[in-house]
DNA sequence: GATTGACCTCAACATTAGTTGAGGTTCTAG
DNA sequence: CTAGAACCTCAACTAATGTTGAGGTCAATC
């Protein structure tokens, strides 16, 4: 390993190993606007340092299950060309807390729901809630929420 | 409409009305072994009426965010043959109920380290818990987890 | 200055959860 | 009995989120 500058811009496997992001993912990142970085006049990748902090906003937002479109919309609110401050992150992490907040309390009355419902064991069409959204989750009716998809197989 | 007595199955008109799921994914339920129907001499679907309770829950599953695999196995608990009681959709409910506990706790967990790092403005991958999941999201590694996809356009 | 690992682009493939359309059949109401 | 709505199958397509591989280039080390 060279002296390495604390300043001197990352590669791409520097990045992807800080990161634990795939270097096709990576490039999957820039490709959707996500991302970017600077060529070397041998057209290879780098990475301004606060690229490890983007890219680990993008892989927190996933985690939570926000689709990179989101995502990147969040980013796009971040300063263009300067390196963005505590202030400008913070301000992405307290939107996003809403966010969290709306998504625990969604999930909170659909356990509420579902206690009722062991009660009649129904789900029934009519008068579960479990069935009948219509307001915190899913209200855009568009797509499959996810969670944990390891349904240990034992 | 014909008297339509109570117990007559339903064609695949009726259970995607009334189950609010269209007929192309009821098709696609069947292909995967999520739900099954009879056959009228004319090979049209019948649909056995407690069919409406299992799209009830592979629905209410999906809203949750359970890949359909997962949504399949637990509806393979379900008796074979024989419209499944009250008590043996309870158990599914029950086993469900711990997996939302357990999500809504995860959340939570996250929700106290997010204000925790809007103290400092940092998702720093050192030292932020967002960063280092480890435990209870995402233990599979596996796939993102979504919700709501409407990051309300205004 | 050559080797070798890291990097480049582009295209194709994988998975989940369906939708759409073509081409043909069945069922039901009048 | 016939018109039209509802149904059938099969194949192809969509969208999100990447991965894999082929074929070729760069750059840091011996």
């Amino acid at each position: 390993m060279p002296a390495a500058p604390a300043h001197r811009p990352l590669t791409i496997g520097e990045l992807s190993e800080r990161s634990g992001v795939s270097p096709s993912a990576l490039h999957f990142y820039e490709r959707n606007g996500l991302i970017e970085a600077e060529r070397t006049a041998g057209n290879q990748r780098r990475y301004r340092r606060d690229t490890l902090r983007r890219v680990a906003f993008i892989k927190t937002s996933q985690r939570v299950g926000l689709p990179l479109k989101d995502i990147r919309e969040a980013l796009d609110s971040l300063p263009e060309g300067r390196t963005p401050t505590k202030r400008d992150w913070s301000k992405l992490s307290l939107r996003w807390g809403e966010e969290l907040d709306q998504r625990i309390a969604a999930l909170q009355h659909l356990r509420n729901d579902l206690d009722g419902c062991i009660g009649c064991g129904c789900l029934s069409l009519k008068s579960c809630t479990l069935q009948n959204p219509s307001d915190e989750l899913g209200a855009s009716g568009a797509g499959a929420q996810r969670w944990n998809q390891a349904t240990e197989q034992h």
